[in-house]
DNA sequence: ACAATAAAAATGAACGTTCATTCTTTTTTT
DNA sequence: AAAAAAAGAATGAACGTTCATTTTTATTGT
C-alpha cells in the first residue's frame, strides 16, 4: 500500500510536470530531463513509469481526457431532459475549462497537433458517449437539428475551448454573465 | 529581377516545406535539414533567408496568416450589409479552411501551442479588423448579439477549424449541404 | 562584345551542444 | 539478505548552426 501510494505518487507528479512544461515550452523545448526535475525525480526514473518519452505524452493526454470527460458528467443523469441535460452538462465542461485551464490547455495542444498517438486519440475519444447519446436522443425527439455529431460539437462545445486558449492568453476575461451569453450561443445553435 | 525571382522561389519552396512538415510530424519532429532537402536546398542555404528556426517558424505563421485574411476578405465589400457581409465572409473563411486545409492546419496547431512567438502572433491578429468592423456596425444596428467580438469569433468562425481538422483527420466528411447547415448554426448563434 | 574580376548565393562538411535513453551503483523496502 | 526502486553519470545519436569553399551572377575596363 505504502509502496504502491507512493508510485502513485511519483506518476502524478510526472504527468503534471508534463502538462506544464508542454503548456509552457511546447513539446519541442520540453526535454526528459526538465520534466524529472520538475517532479523531483532523476531522469532514469521516469523509464519506470513510462517506456519513453512518447509513451509518457500519450499517458498524460489519456490522464488527463478521462478527468475531463469525467468531470463533465458528473452530475449529469440519463433520465434528465434533453435540455437540462445538455445545459448540465455544458456548463460542468465551461468550468473545466475555465477552471482548470492547464488542463484543458493541454488537451488542445493535443488535439490539434500530431503529438499523440492515433491509438491513444482513440482511446481518448471513448469517454465522450453520454453526451452523443444525449445528443441522439434529442434529434429523436425533435429538439435538437438533425446534423453530424462533429457538427454538434463544433458549435455547442469547441467555442469553449477558443474561449479558454483566448483568457489564457490574457485577451480577454469571460465573466459570470458573459457565460450565460455563451451558453444561450450554444444552445441556439444546435437547438431546433 | 531575375535574380530577385530565384530567391522568392526559394523562400516560398522553404515555407511550404515547414507547413508541410511541421503539420505531419509536429515541429518537434521538423529538424531544418529536412526541411532543407524537402525544399531542394542546402541546410546552410535557410540562413540566408531567415536568422533561425525560431524565425522561419514566426515567417511562415505571418505568410500563411496574410494569405487566410485576404482570401477571407476577397469578396467583401463595407458598402454590404451586415447579414450579407457576413455570409459572403464567412463562406470564403470556410472554402479556405476546408480545401487549403494545409494552410489552416498549420494555422491550428500554431494557434495551440507555444511555437510562435508573442510579437509574431499579434501581427498575424491584425488582419482580421474588417470582420470585427462589421460585427460592431451589427451590434449597432441591433442585428447581432451584442457580445464581447472574442465571444463572436468563438461561435460564428471558431467552429470551422474544429470541422477541418476531423476533416482532416478522415473522422468525417463536410458535404455542400451540411455546409448550408453550418453557416445557418453560426448565424443563429450570433444573430440577435 | 567580352574577358577579367568582384560580389553574392549556395553548398557540404564540421562543430559544439543537447537530448533521450541506458548502465552501473547506491539506497530503500521487503 | 535479497529484491526492488531510484539515482547520477555515461553514451551515442541527432540537432541547429557556422565555416571554408565552390558556383553563380553582376560589374568593370578595354
Amino acid at each position: 500500500m505504502a509502496q504502491l501510494q507512493k508510485s502513485i505518487d511519483k506518476r502524478n507528479a510526472l504527468i503534471k510536470a508534463t502538462i506544464e512544461l508542454v503548456n509552457n515550452n511546447g513539446f519541442h523545448a520540453t526535454p526528459m530531463s526538465k520534466i524529472a526535475k520538475m517532479a523531483n525525480v532523476s531522469p532514469a526514473t521516469i523509464y519506470l513509469y513510462f517506456e519513453n518519452k512518447q509513451d509518457l505524452v500519450n499517458k498524460t493526454y489519456i490522464d488527463v481526457k478521462a478527468q475531463y470527460t469525467s468531470y463533465a458528467f458528473e452530475t449529469y443523469t440519463t433520465d434528465m431532459s434533453v435540455e437540462h441535460g445538455f445545459e448540465i452538462i455544458w456548463k460542468r465542461i465551461a468550468d473545466f475549462k475555465l477552471n482548470e485551464s492547464e488542463n484543458a490547455m493541454f488537451l488542445a495542444q493535443c488535439d490539434n497537433t500530431p503529438i499523440i498517438d492515433e491509438p491513444s486519440l482513440q482511446e481518448g475519444i471513448k469517454h465522450l458517449q453520454p453526451l452523443l447519446d444525449l445528443w441522439e436522443r434529442g434529434k429523436k425527439e425533435g429538439l435538437i437539428k438533425n446534423m453530424s455529431n462533429y457538427l454538434l460539437y463544433a458549435y455547442a462545445i469547441n467555442p469553449l475551448s477558443f474561449l479558454m486558449m483566448a483568457q489564457k492568453r490574457g485577451a480577454f476575461q469571460l465573466e459570470a454573465s458573459q457565460l450565460e451569453d455563451a451558453y444561450q450561443s450554444a444552445w441556439s445553435s444546435i437547438k431546433n
